[in-house]
DNA sequence: GCAAAAGTGTTAATGCTACACCCATGT
DNA sequence: ACATGGGTGTAGCATTAACACTTTTGC
């Protein structure tokens, strides 16, 4: 039997299948707090419960491609760090059927919401509350802006822990933390960042110096306004591996 | 609209979905090379050619479970340490059909393989020829017994790639390394699994130090036979989490 | 000038590397 | 006795944490 003939015979709907998800976790830090977007489901299951923005990946369709997709259409945001996370596949995470889905984190500066807060009225920015420090995670919680706990569809509050894990196993050996800021950013704002994600104060001398000493980041000669104090130097992150000058 | 009515009205078969498969990246460290278990496909595409063990996810089945389920129909092992990888999911990543595939890596002792390998004839065990040394990974190359590299079905040799930058990177901060072993074992033989995974060499004392500090190794007392130099004490892992003395 | 935060230097502690040495076993 | 690898002690090096200090801006 040659691949031709083969091919012929190859029955695809021999078998039930299961359908295929991809769900976003959409991250960012807003006033020193990590902080997640969701969206409020209208249908059911979980019809009025926050859930993370998701979809069916079509049958022509990458897995990153429906996660771009996903990220344009139901979280109307451009251009941002995404990367795949893991796949939950248990046969009960979704009442109605089979499920498997992939879940995505992407990172942006928290300018990006603001703009998607105001183009989608079923969208929410949700802080994150981590009460686990170290490397083995847990559950982490969503509180909506009034402080409450707010309960979240399907496995996603276990997609959230899965996130806010490789967030910051990735964060002091990758490029991570600059996909939260903005493209000019001072070492402050930096320092915000990492202490948001990590939950804890860092030495300010050590983290200048580990940083610089990276190569990651460019001095632009510029500095920051506005404020009443010694303006700081504005950097730009620059990947080491291109560009070298 | 209720939720009942809901389920009554939802047409899970509205749309084609693609298939959901599991492959297996079984891996061990057999004379002190990473090597890992291939099957010979005996159907098209890739007729005869080496390729990971997998199969298609039932519908009623879990993603670990089935994981599970094909670690003992189609590499016939019993108990192993299993973790998922990565999902792949390109559009043409199968001629056939639409697939999505997610991988999954099993770490063994070398003793472990042998019986798989005498229990089914269409398996083999591959040696791996690691190119590139430090964090960022590329390709992996498997290679025969006799040093032939062997082309791989589909995208398996992505799936080599990532699992073997997932061991190295979670190696030296995680159980990981112990997983290779038999349940007794010398410092020296969990050196080698280090340095073999890792390609570099290690300073002995140093390791030794940095095992033990750790807290995760039980002396036995007992000691290895059968060499003409003195005898290695045999130590066991321990998890520090549970089990504390 | 004062407050506040940026930015820099110096010291202390820590962890790792390297080398040297002793120990136990079979031949 | 000797060769071989297991096991341990000590010194040197590098990295990092901690503290004190100087600099620059707005009020």
């Amino acid at each position: 039997m040659n691949e031709a003939s083969f091919l012929d015979h190859y029955d695809p709907t021999a078998y039930e299948k299961p359908s295929v998800a991809v769900d976003l976790v959409l991250m960012s830090i807003v006033n020193g707090t990590p902080a997640v977007l969701l969206v409020c489901r209208d249908a059911h299951p979980f019809q009025h419960c926050w859930a993370l923005p998701g979809g069916f990946v079509g049958i022509g369709e990458g897995l990153d491609e429906a996660a771009h997709r996903i990220l344009a259409d139901k979280a109307h945001m451009g251009e941002a760090y995404v990367e795949q996370l893991y796949t939950f596949g248990a046969v009960d995470r979704d009442p109605r059927m089979r499920i498997v889905s992939v879940a995505y984190f992407a990172l942006l500066p928290a300018a990006s919401f603001t703009a998607a807060l105001k183009a989608a009225s079923d969208l929410t920015l949700a802080k994150l509350f981590v009460p686990w420090a170290g490397e083995t995670g847990g559950m982490v919680q969503a509180h909506s802006a009034d402080g409450k706990t707010l309960a979240l569809a399907f496995d996603h509050d276990a997609m959230l822990g899965v996130a806010m894990l490789r967030l910051r196993g990735k964060l002091d050996y990758s490029a991570l933390g600059f996909a939260l800021l903005p493209e000019l950013f001072t070492l402050r704002a930096l320092q915000d960042v990492h202490e948001a994600i990590l939950g804890v104060r860092l030495n300010k001398p050590a983290f200048r110096r580990r940083m610089l000493d990276r190569g990651w980041l460019e001095p632009t000669g510029e500095r920051e306004t506005g404020a009443s104090f010694r303006p700081a130097e504005l950097y730009r992150y620059r990947n080491p591996s291109e560009g070298g000058e």
